[in-house]
Formats: structure tokens, C-alpha cells, sequence
DNA sequence: CTACACGCTTGGAGCGCTCCAACCAATAGA
DNA sequence: TCTATTGGTTGGAGCGCTCCAAGCGTGTAG
């Protein structure tokens, strides 16, 4: 288990510790036989370098600190896959952490990646208190991804929930569709601004904006449709919905169908995420997608602009979403 | 930007360096006006222990690597909660990698994890190969996750894939079903396990079992129930399906109920996963649950063994899994 | 033949921490 | 009174590495 330094190396290849440190960082300063040398002693000895002593030595960290609020959302799974093609190019390790969806823990996942004194910290959607956000930012550049913020010491990378939006309504409305619900998402931090674009593109097209209470899950998705059949006469039934978010779209979608409406022959559906099970054939569900990997890219990307010093003033990407038209959406029936 | 050190803390507090890391270790050999002194100094500085200096000069690392082939399978993201909530208790930091499904990205992961010097490493699932493994775990000490080993120097956790599929066949006899039929995974690495205990559990009962070629994925799924359906009689059809996984079985019943098959009045199926959609009131699937958080804790304490060197022979711990009947299962037609 | 610039190489200090041997009262035992 | 003993505290070495100043041999100009 005992693994070779940086010394055994030196030895080997007839050298100092030295210059088997320029080797590893490519200095232009080394003859091309003692570069030869050194690294074939490191091959040899399947020497690897020590991130924690360089970081050390150093003084300047390696290691960016990731903190996801919940990891079973499968949203961040294709965000931290972003962050780590950025990271990996920059020369950058992630250290990652999840928070469980409480602020306790999280507090505590924190407070675990400053004590690697990273480089920088991404916090995605995180549920922190602001203060808790200001004290880290005291201490490395801070990232929010799937959050706000005002403070000028941190940057964020959103998606423009108004924008796709826009997009699914427009889209709806292209297919000759001029009564379209909104299934809101009540509280959900991501709720006002779809809910803000809905009543954008609706007024923009001159259209009456209708926002039916919901939540963004299942259950609730198949109650606001309920309460929609029961309560509105045919004649005056939206022809097709706009939901808060996927899962909200697919208990929207039980719902229609166990009352014998035909998707999208009868009424069109469309939903908010691109989340993996809108893709399964059965589902093919019409929805808005988020460029999550270039949204881990920009945040590692607005991360390193402050650990490089070229930046103070805070960023504020806004990314735009785009529409994954499927088979929940079609013409209005005449 | 610049945190405060172990000497900063040392000077507030009127004391030597040595004692402040006493303190911090909880050395039961200092006054308690002294530790106080040093606790409210390192509080009134906002301190944070450097693990990384820690980890060179105690020559013992507390951080865990933990490789995920895949994070967007949220089967991980529970056995990641698991390890982390075992690791946290026991004094120990993660390190998350992934390796994105592909070999070579995987090595990469991993070589990265190892920089780190850790104590050991969780592989999810890798698909390195087998040589790759046997080198890390020359280094460090290495468990498996969902995936078999027959290296003595690695440490396994597994479902136990055989019963799974027992507990999934025997819930159909119970329920008055004879002829179960099961859609094969293919070469998917659990797939033969789960054969195996279909087989076996219907011979148990005198029952013949029916192996029809399938794979892990929805439209697989489909199409070998629309093989099923067109080249068996009806008389002769199985009254239940069970499936390679989750997916496979929406597949399965996707293709059913277009065919006019209504479940599970008609026709039961049976998954395998308890993948977060199968809770969806809408598909509402039985399957066989995984014990994920048990298998992360599981994986920690196997590394935490041999890191303590309270253990030399290789583990292989194989969880039970259990059945969650939900609304896909159900008498078979008289 | 000296000066001295240049390219390559090296020893040593030091990053923040742990751990050990040594030290220093203060108390106890002879 | 003198010597252990004990509990509390300290300086210093060193973990694996980086980086700086300085060294060394060679070539080129003065």
C-alpha cells in the first residue's frame, strides 16, 4: 500500500525532487533526455501525484466543491455531468457532496467540502439560508445553480423559466390551439417564472390566460384535471394544457385518459423538464427541455473567471430552454 | 480569501500549535480552561481544519473515493445517500467521480479518486476492467457495488438477484398463476441472476418455466410482448409477465394494453428495480425493491474494515431484496 | 582571457498539520 | 530533602509537494 513520492521517482530516473516536479507540471526548462528519464521512472513505479500535498505546497487548490441538494433528482445527475467535462478540461477535481433536501445537512455538506479548501463551490438549488451562502462566499467563489441570489460575491446560472415558456405555448399555439390552461406549480421555487411566461405568450397572441391551482407532482397534476372536467362545460374546455412540470403533466395525462379523452387528438399536453421518463415510448410526452450540461459548464466556466481574479462583478447566466416536441401534442380538434 | 491556520488560532488563544491540535483531536490530556480558550479562539476566527494537511501529516487520509458508472440512474443516487450517511458517522469525507458509462472514462475517474490518497474506494457498478481494478485495489482498498468480483483483495456488495426473482414468482403463484412467463435481460450483468431464480422457483412449484429474449429497456419490453402475443394462442398465453426491469415491464405493459389486454384483470406484471417511476399512481407497477441504502452502508463498513485492518478475507455480502406489490399484480383470469 | 548570459539543474524553505520526545510544574512517596 | 510520578504543555521534525534563489557548465561577445 506504501505508494512511491515524488523522491522515489527522483532516485530512479537519476535526478533531483526538483526536477521531477517541473517534469510533472510540463516547464519548458527540461532537457528532453532528463524529461524522458523522469518519466519513465514515474511509469515504472506507477507514480501518481499527491493532489493534497500539491494543494499544499501550492497554495492553490485543485479541488472544485460541488453540494447537490438532492441527487435522486436525475436533473442534477446530467449538470454535474456538465460541471465535470468542464472541470476535467480546466484541470480541475470535483469534490461532491449531497445535501438530502435539508438545510441542516446541507449546512453540514458544506461546511465538509470548505474543509478541503477548494478552489471554489458550485451549490446546486440549494435550500441554505442566504447568510449561510455569504459566509461561504467569504471564504471561496460561489456558484448557485437553480437558485437566485442578490448578493454581488456570488454568481448564478439559471434556466429563463419565462422563456421556455413562452416556447411551450407558442408551440401550442402554432398547432391552432387558442384555449390553453396553465397547471401551475404553486410554490415551486421554478413555478413563478413558467407561470410568468405562460401569461406572457398568452396576452402576447391575444389570448385569455387561465391558471389552474396544481403542484408539481403527479397526484396533483390528475386533481387539477379532475376539478377541470368536473367544473367546466365541454364547449368551454381548454383544448390543451400546459403543466407546471413533467410529473405534473403525466398525472395530468391519467387523468384525461381515464376520462375517455384521446392525447393529443382530443386535448394536448405538454410539460416542463425533459425529465428521462418523458422520453419512454409510451409516455412521448411534449415537453421543455433545459441545456443542463451547458449549465455545468457555465458554472465551472463563471467559477474559475473569479478563482483567476478576472471577474468581481457578479454573473447572472439565464440559459435558455428549448422545446422537445413528442407525441402529447397535435392539432386542436374542429 | 485567506482562512485562518491551526497558528493563527494557536496565538489568539495564548497557547502552542501542538495543544490547539490536541484540542481538536480531543486529546483527553488538556485542561479545560485551556481547551476552552482554544475553542472559543478557533470559533471567534471562523477555523476550519485543513484536511488535506491533515491527511499528509497524520499519513492517514479520511476521504472515500466513490466512482458511479452512471449518476443519472437514480439506483445510485439512494446507494450514494447510503454511503455518505455511513461514511459522515464514521469521520469520513466522500469524493464523487463518474465515470459516464464509458471505459475509459472510468479509468480516468479513477485515477483521479486515487490522486486523492484515499483510505479507499466504492466502485458503482464500474465497467473497467478487471485488471483495472486489481491495480487500484493494490493501492488502496476497493469494494464492489452491483458487480461480482473473484479477487480476494476486493470486497463485493450485491442484491441477491436469485431470491429477488424467487420472492417476484412465488407473488404470482400466490395469487393463482400458473403459466409466468419471464422477459430475459439479456446480457445486462444482472440479468442472469434473475434467470436463474425465475427458473428456479418455478421448477420448486412443478412449474415450466418460459424464458422469452428480451433486454433492460422499454421498447424491448414491446416488442417481445407483441412477439408473444403473435405467435402464441391464446389459450396458451401466460397470465403473468415477469420482467428483466423496471423499464422492460413498461414496455411490456404498453404493448398489452394496445392490444386491448387490460392489467391486471387480463394479464399481471411483475418488475424489478422500483425505479421512482413505478410509483407513479398512473403505472403503479409491482416490482422487487433493492435495499439501497443498506448496500452504500454496507460498502462502507466492508472498506472501513480492511482499512482498519480488522479484516484480510475478501466479504460478499448479497442483500435480500423484498417485493413492493403495487397495482400491476393481481388474480389470473378463470 | 575575462565577462556574462543562457539553459539546465539543484538544495532548501515552507505550505498546515500531526506526533513525538522533551520539558515543566506540582504533587506524592521515600 | 531528594527523587519519582503525573498531568499538562511545548518545540521540532517531517508528511509530499512547489517554488525560489543559487549553482554549474557551456557558448559567445568584448
Amino acid at each position: 500500500m506504501a505508494r512511491p513520492t515524488m523522491e522515489d521517482v527522483a532516485a530512479r530516473a537519476g535526478v533531483s525532487r526538483a526536477l521531477v516536479s517541473l517534469v510533472l507540471n510540463n516547464s519548458p526548462k527540461v532537457s528532453d533526455r532528463r524529461r524522458q528519464a523522469v518519466l519513465t521512472a514515474a511509469d515504472e513505479l506507477g507514480y501518481q501525484p499527491h493532489v493534497m500535498a500539491r494543494a499544499l505546497a501550492s497554495r492553490t487548490s485543485t479541488v472544485l466543491g460541488v453540494m447537490v441538494s438532492d441527487l435522486r433528482n436525475a436533473f442534477f445527475a446530467d449538470v454535474i455531468e456538465g460541471l465535470e467535462g468542464a472541470a476535467r478540461e480546466a484541470g480541475f477535481e470535483l469534490v461532491l457532496n449531497s445535501g438530502s433536501r435539508s438545510p441542516g445537512r446541507e449546512k453540514a455538506a458544506l461546511r465538509n467540502l470548505l474543509s478541503f479548501h477548494p478552489a471554489g463551490v458550485v451549490l446546486l438549488s440549494p435550500v441554505l439560508p442566504a447568510s449561510a451562502i455569504e459566509a461561504a462566499a467569504r471564504t471561496c467563489p460561489v456558484v448557485l445553480v437553480s437558485r437566485g441570489s442578490r448578493l454581488s460575491t456570488v454568481d448564478t446560472v439559471n434556466d429563463d423559466g419565462v422563456a421556455g415558456s413562452v416556447l411551450a405555448v407558442e408551440h401550442l399555439i402554432s398547432l391552432g390551439h387558442r384555449r390553453i390552461a396553465h397547471l401551475d406549480g404553486g410554490t415551486a421555487t421554478t413555478a413563478a417564472a413558467r407561470r410568468r411566461g405562460y401569461r406572457l405568450a398568452m396576452k402576447a397572441h391575444g389570448l385569455t390566460p387561465v391558471v389552474l391551482p396544481s403542484e408539481h407532482t403527479d397526484t396533483a397534476g390528475e386533481k387539477a384535471v379532475r376539478h377541470l372536467l368536473d367544473t367546466v362545460p365541454r364547449a368551454e374546455r381548454p383544448t390543451a394544457l400546459f403543466c407546471g412540470n413533467d410529473f405534473n403533466a403525466f398525472g395530468a395525462i391519467s387523468a384525461l385518459e381515464e376520462e375517455g379523452l384521446r392525447i393529443p387528438e382530443d386535448i394536448s399536453v405538454v410539460g416542463y423538464d425533459n425529465t428521462s421518463f418523458s422520453a419512454l415510448r409510451r409516455v412521448s410526452l411534449t415537453t421543455v427541455d433545459q441545456p443542463r450540461l451547458e449549465m455545468g459548464r457555465l458554472a465551472i466556466e463563471a467559477l474559475l473567471e473569479r478563482v483567476r481574479g478576472e471577474r468581481t462583478a457578479p454573473a447572472r447566466h439565464l440559459l435558455h430552454p428549448s422545446l422537445v416536441p413528442r407525441g402529447t401534442t397535435g392539432a386542436p380538434p374542429n
